[in-house]
DNA sequence: TATAAATGGTTCACTATTGGATCAGGTAGC
DNA sequence: GCTACCTGATCCAATAGTGAACCATTTATA
């Protein structure tokens, strides 16, 4: 059993609030408590604890006690920690309304210099001949695309979407779902991306993009 | 078995990161442990990592270890604080992306009930005589559609862009682009989406929302 | 009401862990 | 032999965890 530090702590805690312990009275049990729990120091649960509070998703009051405010569904950290539970379904629904419309923007705005980089990316993706770094690769042409989108939102919210993406369930996916053919015909959908951007063609490079994305649901969801 | 040097311990290093290895808090082993584990030593161990540093796979830090920089927890608090200072602007740009889908989505799956609730908001708020509740309630219509929509990434993105609608710059905002004129315009559009969900016709519920958007744009930023 | 217990806040000295850096050797391939 | 690489070892610097004590505030109890 690996050695739990303040940062495991934290995390494990997170998750058992997740779950929904403590949720009765949306109180955790004292430090001192959690401390012989898991078997480290009190000062290391503080610091884990101090975490969930600078997150938002807990608050500590001398001689009460510390309460979750995950229980109220409007704050930010809660609504994070539901995020992280969606499904990739729902997740590639989103994608197909929002990419689009990021390569038709990007179409647009984008700077030569911007539209560079992108083709950068997908030459570099085309050319690697592993999978980590394919998937390195194919994730920052789409990250590119954002990027020359010049709306702040949507930047943001595709890299949510990115961390999201990193996580357990799409993991054990991707994995599954990669294969020698399937990079190569994201490469071409890729391709056609690029073109239609380069074109400044907004509709052709809203369309391209959801071809590709099409395809990648199939791929992954196996549909 | 060919000898281990510093670039096959890289190799194995990306691989297994790839495959989503000590993702669950981005923390690597330290290197001497890696170094007793591929039967190497140390300074080989850390040329091997040191390579995935150049390549940004990887940040290390004296005293606290090696941490994938995907997946890195921080993140998501960190995209979630960049999201506080987004423009209303790009924010109203997505909203035209977004909830236009979602009213089409709510038409195609929403349960009576839900519709009803649906109404109810609506019926309240056009009731409303003071610009507080006017506001909580037309919140609540649009949060209701989105809540029928079946899609939980959409709905958690909503409430994340209901939470910053709810901070500063957007409250004086709305402040001052309130009017009772408005008021009723935002009415009557609202019962024209809501007709068409009644009749279960996503493609005029997600018109009827987009104009209404593009109202509320025009009101907020004075186009 | 007065007192005690519970609980988070703070600090301190000490130890353990971990990456950073260097050096003198050994070994394999050209 | 030359070169490139790995080995084994040592020391340094930064960071984290330990254990303990004491404080401040709140809550329960006599």
């Amino acid at each position: 059993m690996p050695k739990l530090v303040a940062n495991d702590i934290a995390i494990a805690l997170k998750k058992r609030i997740s779950l929904g312990e403590w949720l009765e009275n949306g109180r955790m049990p004292p430090e001192r408590d959690l401390a012989s729990e898991f078997g480290v120091a009190r000062n290391t649960v503080r610091r884990a604890v101090g975490m969930l509070e600078d997150d938002g998703t807990v608050v500590r009051h001398v001689g009460r006690g510390t309460f979750l405010t995950a229980g109220n569904p409007d704050s930010m950290a809660a609504t994070v920690a539901r995020m992280e539970g969606t499904s990739p379904a729902d997740m590639m629904e989103i994608r197909q309304l929002l990419e689009p419309a990021a390569a038709s923007f990007a179409a647009t705005n984008a700077s030569a210099g911007e539209l560079n980089a992108v083709r950068e990316a997908h030459k570099i993706a085309c050319a690697s001949q592993d999978m980590p770094t394919f998937e390195h690769w194919d994730a920052e042409f789409h990250h590119r695309i954002f990027a020359c989108s010049r709306n702040d939102f949507l930047k943001e919210i595709h890299n949510l979407m990115r961390i999201l993406r990193n996580q357990r369930p799409w993991f054990e996916m991707k994995k599954r779902s990669f294969s020698e053919e399937r990079r190569a015909t994201y490469c071409s959908e890729h391709q056609l991306v690029l073109d239609a951007l380069l074109a400044r063609d907004s509709e052709g490079a809203s369309a391209a993009m959801l071809t590709h994305l099409r395809t990648v649901e199939r791929n992954l969801l196996g549909r």
